[in-house]
DNA sequence: CGACTGGAAGTACAG
DNA sequence: GTCTGTACTTCCAGT
């Protein structure tokens, strides 16, 4: 199949595994890259249905793509062929895909897979395999299959879980949840998760299991899913092109969605309508992919209990870390926490938020053809809630061997998985960073085009590193840009765009209701990728919130970060997987209008006397905009806000001069992360931007508290170069870290120390190896790592989405480990890279800049700990800091005292500092969690 | 003619 | 419960 697909395969051979598997189209698709839009479509139709039926023969035709990925898993033919299995599985695969694949190297159970499917998993694959469609995901159903037993049993009870809804609704309700985007609900992410992890629960990893060959298996199954995916994706209706209509297809499903009005059940009509159709028949419909049963769980976890979800979260790090070891976690964790866990179950930790993407899953339904989309509902409903429960149960054994893969496995790691930028010799790195505004065209209007490059043409995207004649398959899909861990965006779409003015081929494909555009990378150009096909589809925020996952809200969720990804075959058989993100994107009209927009900054940290000069460019700047630093409490509170002073002769539309203000704690020891935005009035503010206030002096001390943490805080470094987890984590998004401010939305906060750090990481492309593994896990695993070495990774992981909050207490240690990084990097970043615009190295580069920002998430989880991210991060910090009491004072003041606060300060605190930290770290989140409370509460009550 | 765009009217929602 | 300001979607029209 794949072959007749893909003509191009030879270009694309890419596929990318997942892509590929996903979807025939991706497979094959790729249609010669030449093909213009409409042939790509009609491709991916052909395909579709090819691949559908022949679900196997994607694979392996794919086997470029899928081969290496699958081959990690076991063998490599095998692979190829499994993947196959594996997208049969489908669903399953899919969900598990990702996370599987990366884990589970062989197909071994995809054959198995496939039947498995026919357990009440196999719904869950469908949905799975349908979004999921990458040939990872088939690993991972494999997995599953192989390890049906352990696997199974969950999915099993996975099913009887009753009502995801009951989740899901919450969640999708909470607001809570819903801050910024559903973390959880990208749905890719969730869905793969959920998913995925259940598949990948197989735990066993994938690898392990090497045979698997038979992927082959399941191909229906597989394809199904698979296919439904990659059909749905690849399939014309995905086509770009559909988005418009697709408000059609719901239309008719929803029967009258009003929009926005409509009531939940449009929401409902969304999803079941639509989606599934056309998925189900293959795949089981049943299982709603989505159905979001991570997010539900997710959500619950999250909102619910910030506090258990910590705790699970942290076990399930904690037990990735220890390795595969141990399913335990899922044990251990409530069984909320579990299915949030589940989804993660490599990455659980990490994922924890993604379970929101399952929603996402759902969502993109929107744009896919109401076919699939019907199908994909049903099963969410319906099983939806199994699917989530099972995958609880298997992530836990998954994620346990999926930490150990990390990246290598075979399978595909989820789209929420954070994985490094750099590895070893590779690095993926955003060369044209993206415009900061692009108005996302809605499925009711024409397309508004493809992104484009701030100073004109379009982004670009290399690989640099990679000196096979191979060529591989570029994945873009449209990721989140807050503070929390990257994750496929619920409310948005990459809209593939084809016609004359478009030079780069591309098709479609959906992995976990998530479209991607599957871009091939040749040898020939260099590795190099011109993203000029690339355009944003904004999904109705009702039909989205709708969902039974989704816990995201749409309102004032705008902005958005192109998110690449390669998958690199490696001679191990594995796969070796990077990501970066670009700087964040403003979708919106208004937005574009009237808010001021910083993306990139000079100075990403400085010490706390503050005084030095900041040059901040980005969009809507005026002469009485106003940047205030604030230092967010765990909680969210301001616990010290201050103006910066600006200078009006120098302000332009484009670039802002400030001095930086001193902090309002000269005694830090620690660096310690805080934010700022520019603000233009009222509502009228620009994200916040990570900001990093060091000690006035000492750096040292921390050094050794910050060994454990500097992982962590360094997490930028560290992503980069040091801590393989880390990096991965880190390393994806992180790496990128060079142009932190780029990315960082205002979340990110964390990150301009991130970045800073990050910058340097770079160099450490070494990571790989050690990242491998943690790369998985970085979604979920890294942080089990991390927790267990650094502390980062958890914090990462955990700080993932939800983890913020929890992750809060990591954060603390981080930030003794900054200083000792910080400082260095300080001074670089400072000085040069700093700009945590990443303008100047990475500058322009914005490669690395928009790593960052994917980075930041990544990074954020350790930095987080290190930085904090902004908002949680700040917080975390600041409880170990003990800045809570301070801030209470610290509000008010800003900071004369400073300098001779500082030195002395710094000496005395640091080591408190340090020690928790430390402490921490090793402690347990839980630990953390409540000290981050009391510090809360006493900041609270201060303030 | 169709893809892009920029603008803006109308509606929904939050405070 | 009402009012007002925003934000979100859908339309229109020009290029």
């Amino acid at each position: 199949m794949p072959s007749t697909s893909f003509p191009v395969p030879s270009k694309f051979p890419l596929s990318s595994p997942a892509a590929v598997c996903g979807r025939g189209e991706t497979l094959g698709p790729a249609p010669p890259a030449g093909g213009t839009m409409k042939s790509a479509e009609e491709e991916h139709y052909s395909y579709v249905s090819t691949n559908l039926s022949p679900g196997l023969p994607l694979p392996t035709a794919h086997p470029s793509l899928p081969a290496p990925c699958h081959d990690m898993q076991a063998s490599a033919p095998g692979i190829s062929a499994v993947a196959p299995a594996g997208h049969p599985s489908g669903y399953g695969a899919a969900v598990d895909g990702g996370p599987s694949g990366y884990f589970v190297s062989s197909g071994h159970g995809r054959p198995n897979g496939a039947q498995t499917l026919e357990s009440p998993r196999i719904e869950i694959t469908s949905y799975l395999g349908l979004h999921h469609h990458s040939s990872q995901f088939f690993h991972d159903v494999e997995v599953e299959d192989v390890l049906p037993s352990s696997a199974r049993p969950p999915s099993t009870a996975t099913l009887h879980l009753p009502s995801l809804e009951a989740y899901r609704d919450p969640s999708c309700l909470s607001p809570a949840s819903s801050l910024s985007s559903r973390s959880c609900n990208s749905e890719a992410s969730s869905y793969e998760s959920s998913y995925s992890y259940p598949c990948a629960s197989p735990q066993t990893s994938p690898w392990q299991s090497p045979c698997v060959s038979p992927k082959t298996t399941d191909p229906e199954e597989g394809f199904p899913r698979g296919l439904g995916a990659c059909s749905l994706l690849g399939s014309p209706r995905h086509s770009p092109s559909t988005s418009p209509r697709t408000s059609i297809t719901e239309e008719s499903w929803l029967g009258a969605r009003t929009s926005r009005p409509s009531s939940p059940n449009n929401k409902r009509k969304y999803g079941l309508n639509g989606r599934q159709l056309s998925c189900s028949p293959h795949h089981s419909p049943t299982l709603s992919p989505h159905s979001s049963p991570r997010v539900s769980v997710t959500d619950d976890t999250w909102l619910g209990n910030t506090t258990q979800y910590t705790s699970s979260a942290i076990v399930a790090a904690i037990n990735a870390l220890s390795t595969d070891s141990s399913l335990d976690l899922g044990e251990g964790v409530p069984i909320k926490a579990r299915k949030t866990a589940l989804d993660h179950s490599p990455s659980v930790a990490l994922k924890v938020e993604p379970a929101g993407e399952d929603l996402g899953t759902t969502p993109p339904s929107s744009d896919f053809p109401p076919e699939e989309f019907p199908p994909f509902q049903h099963i969410r409903k319906g099983t939806f809630c199994d699917q989530y429960l099972s995958v609880p149960q298997h992530p836990y054994p998954w994620a346990r061997p999926r930490s150990p893969t990390s990246y290598a496995s075979p399978s595909l790691p989820a789209l929420d998985w954070q994985l490094p930028s750099h590895s070893g010799p590779y690095e993926l790195r955003i060369e044209v960073q993206p415009k900061s505004h692009h108005r996302a065209h809605y499925e009711t209007e024409g397309s508004r085009g493809a992104v484009k490059a701030s100073a004109g043409g379009h982004p670009s995207v290399q690989l640099h590193g990679y000196l096979e004649s191979e060529p591989l398959t570029l994945q873009l899909f449209i990721g989140t840009a807050d503070d929390r861990l990257l994750r496929p965006h619920a409310f948005y779409q990459v809209h593939r765009i084809t016609g004359k003015t478009v030079s780069t081929t591309s098709h479609e494909a959906v992995l976990s209701s998530t479209k991607v555009l599957e871009i091939p990378l040749l040898p020939e150009n260099s590795m190099r990728a011109i993203i000029d096909c690339a355009g944003i589809l904004k999904l109705r925020n009702s039909d989205i919130e709708l969902r039974k996952g989704e816990t995201d809200i749409g309102r004032k969720n705008t902005r958005v970060r192109l998110v690449f990804r390669v998958h690199i075959p490696q001679p191990s058989g594995r796969t070796l997987s990077l990501q970066v993100a670009s700087n964040p994107i403003e979708c919106s009209q208004r937005s574009a209008q009237e808010l001021p927009l910083v993306e990139k900054q000079s100075v990403a940290s400085c010490p706390v006397l503050g005084g030095k000069r900041m040059v901040l460019s980005g969009h809507n700047f005026l002469q009485d905009s106003k940047v205030i630093f604030v230092e967010k409490a765990p909680d969210g509170h301001h616990i010290w806000e201050m103006e910066a002073k600006t200078d009006r002769d120098l302000c332009k539309p484009n670039s802002l001069v400030v001095e930086i203000p001193p902090f309002r704690n000269q005694r830090i020891t620690s660096p310690v992360q805080v934010s700022f935005y520019v603000c233009n009035g009222k509502r009228k503010r620009s994200q916040c931007q990570p900001f990093t206030y060091l000690p006035a002096n000492v750096p040292i001390i921390k050094t050794e508290p910050t060994d454990d943490y500097e992982p962590a805080l360094t997490c930028g470094p560290m992503s980069q170069g040091l801590s393989p987890q880390p990096k991965p984590c880190c390393g994806q998004q992180l790496a990128p870290p060079p142009d932190p401010g780029a990315c960082l939305p205002a979340g990110f906060s964390p990150c301009p120390q991130r970045s800073a750090m990050m910058s340097p990481p770079p160099s450490a492309s070494p990571k790989l190896h050690d990242l491998s593994p943690a790369p998985y896990s970085k979604g979920m695993a890294s942080p089990g790592h991390s927790p267990l070495g650094l502390q980062r990774p958890a914090g990462g992981v955990l700080a993932g989405p939800e983890m913020p909050r929890s992750v809060g207490v990591l954060p603390g240690s981080p930030q003794q480990p900054p200083p000792t990084l910080l400082q260095p990097q300080v001074s670089p970043q400072l000085s040069g890279r700093r700009p945590p615009g990443g303008q100047p190295a990475l500058g322009p580069h914005s490669p690395s800049s928009a790593p960052p920002s994917g980075t930041q998430e990544p990074t954020c989880l350790q930095s987080r700990s290190p930085t904090r991210p902004p908002g949680m991060g700040h917080q975390q910090h600041q409880p170990p800091k003990v800045p809570e009491k301070e801030s209470a004072a610290a509000r008010p003041l800003p900071l004369p005292e400073v300098r001779e606060d500082s030195n002395q300060g710094l000496a005395p605190t640091p080591v408190s500092v340090k020690r928790e930290p430390q402490e921490l770290d090793q402690l347990y989140l839980d630990d953390v969690n409540e000290i981050i409370r009391n510090d809360l509460s006493s900041t609270n009550t201060h303030s």
